[in-house]
DNA sequence: AGACGTTTAATTGTCTGACAAATGAAAATT
DNA sequence: AATTTTCATTTGTCAGACAATTAAACGTCT
C-alpha cells in the first residue's frame, strides 16, 4: 500500500482508497484489526489527523468501525445487508430529487423491478409476510390515516412483498427503488376513492400470493403500477392547470 | 442544527448527521455552500479538525465536494448517477463477498431483475444498444479471451441490455446485481464448449431484442439463468469432490 | 489459590495553533 | 485598457498535547 504526495488528489482520500482497496481484494479479513492511527501515519508518512480523516472516510461506507480503549483500534465491518439497506435508501432518495426524476420513471423503475419478485414470492412466501401484508392493507382503510402515515404502510405492504421473494439480495437491491419512491408518493394526495382502489389491489394481490398464484399477482401489479401512474398524472395536470390560471 | 456534546457518538458523526439531514430535507439545496470550516467549528463549538472528519464523511459519500481557494469551501453536491453506480458496485460486491452470499442466490437475483427490463428494453432498445450487445457477443466468441475477460464482456452485454430499458433509474439499481456478479462469475473455469454456449444465448437475447419480442427476450434470459446455474453448480460440485478425494 | 479492586498502558477522540497551497478578487503598473 | 502583482480567504497538512475509554496486568485480601 503506497501513496503519492504528488498527486492531485487529497491524501486522505489516497489513503482511503489504499485500505478500500486492501479490503475488496480480500488483503484485509472482516474483523481484521488495522494498524493503529499512529501506525499507519508512520507507514503512509502522513500526519495523524490525515489518517482519521481517512478513517472516517472509511467509517461512513461501514468498511471498517472503531473501538477505543487498550485493544481499540479500526477493524474492518463485515457490512451487513441492514447497514447497506440505509445507505442503498439514502442514495436512491437524492438521486431521485437531485436529478428532477420524474414520477414516471421512479414509478415505472419500482414496479418493473418489484414484478420480477412475483414469481419467487409466489413460491416461498411464507405466513408471515401474508399477515404483514394484510395488517398494513387493513391499515390503509383507516380513513383517519394521514396521507405521510398511508404512505408509509404502502411502503411496508410493498417492502414485505418482496421479501416474500427470500432473497436477501433482492430485498436489498430493491429497498432503494420502493422507499425512495416515498417523497415522491407524498405529494399525492390521496382521495378515499383512490385510497379505496389502492387497497383493494392489495387485497388481491395478497389474495394471489395466498394461493400462490405468481401470474395473478403479476398482473394485479402491473394493474396497480397503471393506477398509480394515472393517479399522479391526474395530479400533475391539476397542478400544471392552476398554475395556467394563476 | 444542533448537537449534542454528551451524546456517546463522535462529534463528527453527529455532525455530519445534522448536514446531511439538512440535505435531505431540503434545507440545503444543490450546489449551495457551506460555512467555511471555521465558521462551522464556531457554530457546532467543535475544533476544526473535528469538522473537517465530519465534512470527510460527506464526501466519501458524494453528497459534497470542496474546493480550495479564495472562493472555494464546501458545496452540497449534486449526486450523479454514475457517482451512485460507483458507490452501488462497491457496496454490492461486498455484501456478496463478506456474507457467503452463494452463487445460486446472487444469480436468482441479478436474473430476476434483469428479466423484469425485458419488456421495456424491447420497447426502447436502439441500434446503439444491439451494436453493442453484438460486439461483446462477438468479442466473447474469440478463444483467446482469458476467463476474467470473458466475464468482463458478459458484465458489458448484460450491461446494454439493463441499459436498453431507457430508464436511469432502473439501471442504477441494476448495477450493482450485475456487476457484484463478476467475481463470483471469476471463480468458473469457462470451457470452450460452455462459452458456446453462453454466445448462443447472447445472439438469441439480441435477436429477439432486435425484433421487440420481449417475451422471446424473457425466455432467453430464463434459459441462460438455469444454464449459468448449472454451470456453477457443476462446479462447485467438482470442487467439493476434490476436497473429498484429497 | 482465587476473587476482587487498582494501576497502567494502549488507543481513539478532541483541541490548539501553525504553516503550506490554491485561487479568485482587488490593487497596482504599464 | 490590459496585464501583472499583491492579498485575503479557504482548504490541506502537520505537530504536539490532553481527555476518555478500555482491557490487561498487577496487587491485595480472603
Amino acid at each position: 500500500m503506497k501513496i503519492d504526495p504528488n498527486s492531485p488528489a487529497d491524501l486522505s482520500a489516497q489513503i482511503a482508497k489504499a485500505i478500500r482497496d486492501a479490503i475488496m481484494s480480500g488483503d484485509l479479513l472482516v474483523d481484521e484489526r488495522l494498524p493503529s492511527e499512529a501506525e499507519l501515519s508512520e507507514q503512509f508518512n502522513v500526519s495523524r489527523p490525515t489518517v482519521r480523516e481517512a478513517l472516517k472516510r472509511l467509517g461512513a461506507q461501514s468498511l471498517i468501525r472503531t473501538q477505543r480503549g487498550a485493544t481499540g483500534g479500526a477493524f474492518v465491518n463485515r457490512l451487513r445487508f441492514e447497514d447497506a439497506y440505509g445507505q442503498q435508501i439514502t442514495t436512491s432518495t437524492l438521486l431521485l430529487s437531485m436529478n428532477d426524476v420524474s414520477f414516471g420513471t421512479a414509478c415505472e423503475a419500482r414496479y418493473a423491478l418489484e414484478r420480477s419478485c412475483a414469481a419467487l414470492a409466489s413460491e416461498r412466501r411464507t405466513a408471515d409476510h401474508l399477515a404483514t401484508m394484510r395488517a398494513e392493507t387493513h391499515r390503509q382503510s383507516q380513513p383517519s390515516l394521514t396521507d405521510e402515515a398511508f404512505c408509509a404502510s404502502d411502503v411496508a405492504f410493498h417492502r414485505a412483498l418482496v421479501d416474500a421473494a427470500g432473497n436477501p439480495v433482492i430485498s436489498y437491491q430493491l429497498a432503494g427503488a420502493v422507499e425512495a419512491m416515498q417523497p415522491l408518493m407524498n405529494m399525492i394526495t390521496f382521495s378515499a376513492r383512490s385510497r379505496e382502489t389502492i387497497v383493494g389491489f392489495h387485497s388481491q394481490i395478497t389474495d394471489a400470493l395466498e394461493q400462490r398464484d405468481g401470474a395473478a399477482v403479476d398482473l394485479h401489479l402491473s394493474a396497480l403500477a397503471d393506477y398509480t401512474n394515472t393517479l399522479a398524472q391526474s395530479v400533475i395536470d391539476a397542478r400544471q392547470a392552476a398554475k395556467t390560471n394563476s
